[in-house]
DNA sequence: ATTCGTGCAAAAGCTTTGCATGTAG
DNA sequence: CTACATGCAAAGCTTTTGCACGAAT
């Protein structure tokens, strides 16, 4: 067994819960596909597995992994949730508007800046979640290219 | 009439819309917010002017300031999605998780993360999104007390 | 006259819940 | 045996859409 289901396993017992084979199966797919999975996408692949599993389990299942933080959430405005393990640290996106590729930042880029609104503004238990936005080097010459074929038309 | 609606008026404009009287409605009552609003609170405020205003209205307005990059939508993970005025320049948030209270953090704290991140990934027109979500001392207190009665109950 | 915007109501998603059945400890 | 998990179906929300009316150009 993967060292990652078994420290899973630990954490979920820890909290009272079972690691049942449909548990199983989300976490693998999660820390499979290594990036984001919609509810939909997790879904789909677990069938491919096991075509029995339901959509509520699926939605109770991520509940319960966010509980415990074996996942994390990250909601993008006018995007679905998605998904990914933690394994130990947060991380940010860079993501491109237009063909939507992401791109994992490191925590490091965000430096002390948990401490220092820690210290500055005494809240406690801060969580980080930095979203870039932008246009990919394709994208954004092929957005030039649109804009120039479109001022010659008019 | 401020200036801040002429401005809106104009962008509106250029891109074909009116400034309608909802329109003008709720850019007013985001901006007045200074923080973050959800759709329900925007349509409780706008129908105090107004009650025959509708939910709908309300949607297809903030799709329409967001695709004019009037408004700028952020989404917390199990939260309801919030909006907010740009005015020009980015800004960063920093929430309570129990109260709500919002800080408004200062685009600095980034430092040169946009250039870099343009430089490191060749991305172009980069936005940046912070949200720092933790406890507030006052709330992060009441928190641990709840947490010691919990206990002494069981 | 024609295009744009709104309100209403219905439809469409997405997510949660209740309940009966099944499974693990 | 008891508590926990699951699947199914139904219910609940939030968001979108179709359509007819009204307003602006």
């Amino acid at each position: 067994m993967q060292p990652f289901i078994q420290a899973s396993n630990a954490i979920l017992r820890q909290h009272g819960y079972r690691l049942t084979p449909q548990r199983h199966m989300i976490l693998c797919v999660i820390q499979e596909a290594g990036g984001h999975l919609s509810i939909d996408q997790i879904l789909e692949r677990v069938q491919q597995q096991n075509p029995y599993v339901s959509l509520s389990t699926i939605y109770r299942t991520i509940d319960l992994l966010k509980s415990v933080d074996l996942i994390h959430e990250s909601h993008l405005p006018g995007e679905q949730p998605m998904y990914e393990t933690i394994e130990g640290h947060a991380h940010h996106h860079l993501i491109c508007r237009r063909c939507r590729a992401t791109i994992h930042l490191d925590q490091e880029l965000l430096g002390n800046l948990n401490e220092q609104l820690q210290k500055q503004y005494q809240f406690h238990g801060i969580s980080l979640g930095l979203v870039a936005a932008g246009y990919c080097n394709n994208c954004w010459t092929i957005l030039q290219q649109e804009q120039n074929s479109n001022l010659e038309q008019e």
